[in-house]
DNA sequence: CGCGTTTGACCCGCGC
DNA sequence: GCGCGGGTCAAACGCG
């Protein structure tokens, strides 16, 4: 590790112990933070806040105790914490915060066992939203008939075009498919502390779009799976408080492997079954970037991050021990 | 030539 | 109804 790296690793250090205003945009921090009844201003404050009042609540105890896609979804809208994870990659360094967002998504409200997937209110402490994942669904059904109809009606419209020969914008001479109905895919945020703003995960992305963040002059950029069939997405931005961490949020289930996990690196970090296979790839490649990089580049090397791991850390896996030991790591830090 | 990025325009939902 | 903002499309362009 350079020097340079070092003193990057003491100012990430800081960041997190300090800082109490970690940084989210508008449209994100209701993911992390949904307390009813919490003021604009509180809306950093909730999501550290549930950090520090839900240290039992972290992703790896949903990897280990659920068997089923309602709890890991309660636990995801909980919030988690990834541990920090340090490592030089791409030139640059990386930290990772976890904060997944299932609240927008109903997939993962798969029957779960107790029946109250999207419904059970959590602890005080938490920032589920549950309602959120129903009124998504009643929206949905909602919405799909009056997409039906626009589609119709679209379609009537395109034939009138067309017979009259009109054509009144160059631009769309192609009407948009709208036959499917855009839905809503559980997200899944990362916070990143990284000097680049698309980071390495495994998967091969096109860029598809790029808006300007409102109050922000940093850019959004979307990406979509390049992979055909495969129709996850994600957002990559660059928080306006923080010009160092980056929020990527996933959306959407890979239908395949990633590039990186095909060539071999699977078996280091094998994702438990329950979680929703993007995510645990995703996850997982997020743990490991470095990993997933080289592993990508054909030259894995798992020892590029084992060292910056505490000793008692270094994973004992096969699977996902890694999370495993982390996770509590970092909370622990988190605690007075 | 194929693949990925850029970028302006369009679509759509939502709040007022 | 209108305006705003997020999300998406697709032509143009760049690069290897």
């Amino acid at each position: 590790m350079s020097r340079e790296n070092r003193e990057l690793y003491h100012h990430d250090h800081h960041f997190l112990r300090d800082r109490n205003d970690l940084p989210f945009h508008d449209d994100l921090s209701p993911f992390f933070s949904q307390r009813p009844g919490t003021g604009a201003s509180q809306e950093l404050q909730g999501f550290f806040h549930l950090q520090a009042a839900s240290p039992y609540m972290n992703i790896t105890e949903y990897l280990h105790g659920s068997s089923d896609y309602g709890l890991l979804s309660k636990g995801f809208n909980t919030s988690c914490s990834s541990p920090e994870m340090f490592g030089p990659r791409d030139g640059g360094l990386v930290k990772r915060e976890l904060v997944v967002d299932t609240s927008i998504g109903t997939n993962l409200n798969v029957s779960t066992g107790g029946g109250d997937g999207g419904t059970t209110p959590l602890t005080p402490n938490s920032s589920v939203s549950s309602s959120s994942s129903e009124a998504a669904g009643e929206e949905d059904s909602g919405r799909c008939k009056k997409d039906q109809l626009k589609v119709e009606e679209e379609e009537k419209q395109q034939l009138k075009g067309s017979e009259e020969g009109g054509d009144k914008s160059k631009k769309v001479s192609k009407p948009r498919k709208k036959a499917e109905k855009r839905q809503r895919q559980p997200r899944f945020a990362f916070m990143t502390k990284s000097e680049v703003d698309h980071l390495e995960d495994g998967y091969r992305w096109r860029k598809y779009g790029q808006k300007a963040v409102k109050n922000s002059p940093y850019p959004r950029s979307y990406y979509r799976c390049t992979t055909q069939k495969c129709s996850v997405k994600k957002r990559v931005e660059r928080s306006y408080q923080d010009p160092t961490i980056v929020i990527t949020t996933y959306e959407g289930q890979h239908t395949h492997q990633s590039p990186a996990t095909i060539r071999g690196s699977t078996h280091i970090l094998a994702p438990p079954p329950t979680m929703p296979m993007s995510f645990r790839q995703d996850f997982l490649m997020h743990q490991m970037p470095q990993l997933s990089a080289s592993s990508q580049q054909g030259e894995a090397n798992p020892s590029m991050y084992l060292p910056t791991l505490p000793p008692l850390q270094q994973p004992q896996f096969p699977d996902y021990g890694l999370l495993q030991d982390i996770v509590p790591s970092f909370i622990h830090n988190k605690q007075p």
